[in-house]
DNA sequence: CAAGATTGAGTAGTCAATCTTC
DNA sequence: GAAGATTGACTACTCAATCTTG
């Protein structure tokens, strides 16, 4: 949007456009605070209430939910984890007693999860701090415009998010020659 | 700094002041954002010159070095991560004969962290790419005044994120009751 | 004993393959 | 065969303990 493609470059292959100065420091800052604020909320939350981000996503989706309960797909669909992830972690947190898995009565191949009762015990006993931690550390510090920008901000880079990976790449160049990472 | 605290609040301890509209839409975008953009660069970066975006952050700053090489803390320092992972990483890396690890002469305890010339070659080979793929996915999609507006932002909250943990915690209160995870 | 760095054990996440039901 | 979900094998990260040198 902001820069016209590169004259005299042929078929994106000669001279990459390397950062300027302007956009090298906000990228550079963003990774720095996506790294360290993350790295802090998810210590606080685990040493204050024993849960780790993620589980505490589960655990707000699940509590914000009728019953208190979901069909994986669609806590899947809420909090934007790979399937596989999501159910090592149900895995994980049923056997730490947080949810449980139910079957489905109108289609057998699908999976409820549901808080049980020491699960929502504990999101209600993490929540209060865990919400202080967010203002503290970020909306606190930011004015009421800054929220607003970084929202649109959000935005833009999501939608070109969705655009690229409904489509099959960043363009249709096919570059065959990097090597694979062996397995 | 934009809101007041909560009157009638008792030494912090009853009613949360939870989000309002505008700050839990800001906050959530926010993450998925996080979230997404890290994802797809990861998976790009994977597919097309097989290395890791945690890989590429070391071997950048090795290759922005003096010699390509740099005394472990240094690097450590630069990527923010925590001593062990660091070490763990290098471990992996070492095997994939991306960097190869020196003795310091001038200090017993120390070890120097190298470029291996198959590490030149594999940072000099990804790095167009993987800056074309920042661009499209980010910088590209944002103005320059949000390219700023993101680099205060992230400032500000680094900044609260510093004075945080250099002190005690986010305030003085000490909250004994927590159940800490069991491992 | 502090600084620099590594190790081990356990938890978490990814990719590909699989299984079952629609 | 595609949707919903799980499994297995492997890689990656965290915390605490350890080792070595200053």
């Amino acid at each position: 949007m902001t820069r016209q493609s590169f004259p005299g470059t042929f078929r994106g292959v000669s001279e990459p456009r390397w950062l300027d100065e302007r956009e090298a420091r906000a990228w550079r800052a963003y990774n720095r605070m996506r790294v360290q604020l993350s790295a802090q909320l998810n210590r606080r939350l685990l040493r204050d209430a024993g849960l780790s981000l993620a589980d505490y996503e589960v655990l707000v989706n699940l509590s914000d939910a009728p019953d208190g309960r979901l069909r994986a797909f669609q806590l899947g669909d809420a909090v934007k984890w790979e399937k596989s992830r999501l159910s090592h972690h149900l895995t994980r947190m049923q056997r730490r007693g947080l949810v449980r898995r139910e079957g489905c009565a109108t289609d057998g191949r699908g999976a409820f999860i549901a808080l049980t009762d020491d699960g929502r015990a504990a999101i209600e006993r993490a929540a209060p701090k865990h919400v202080e931690d967010v203002r503290r550390a970020f909306v606190d510090v930011l004015t009421p415009a800054q929220l607003d920008a970084l929202d649109e901000i959000s935005r833009a880079v999501l939608a070109r998010l969705s655009a690229d990976d409904g489509a099959g790449g960043s363009d249709p160049r096919v570059r065959g020659g990097g090597d694979r990472r062996r397995r």
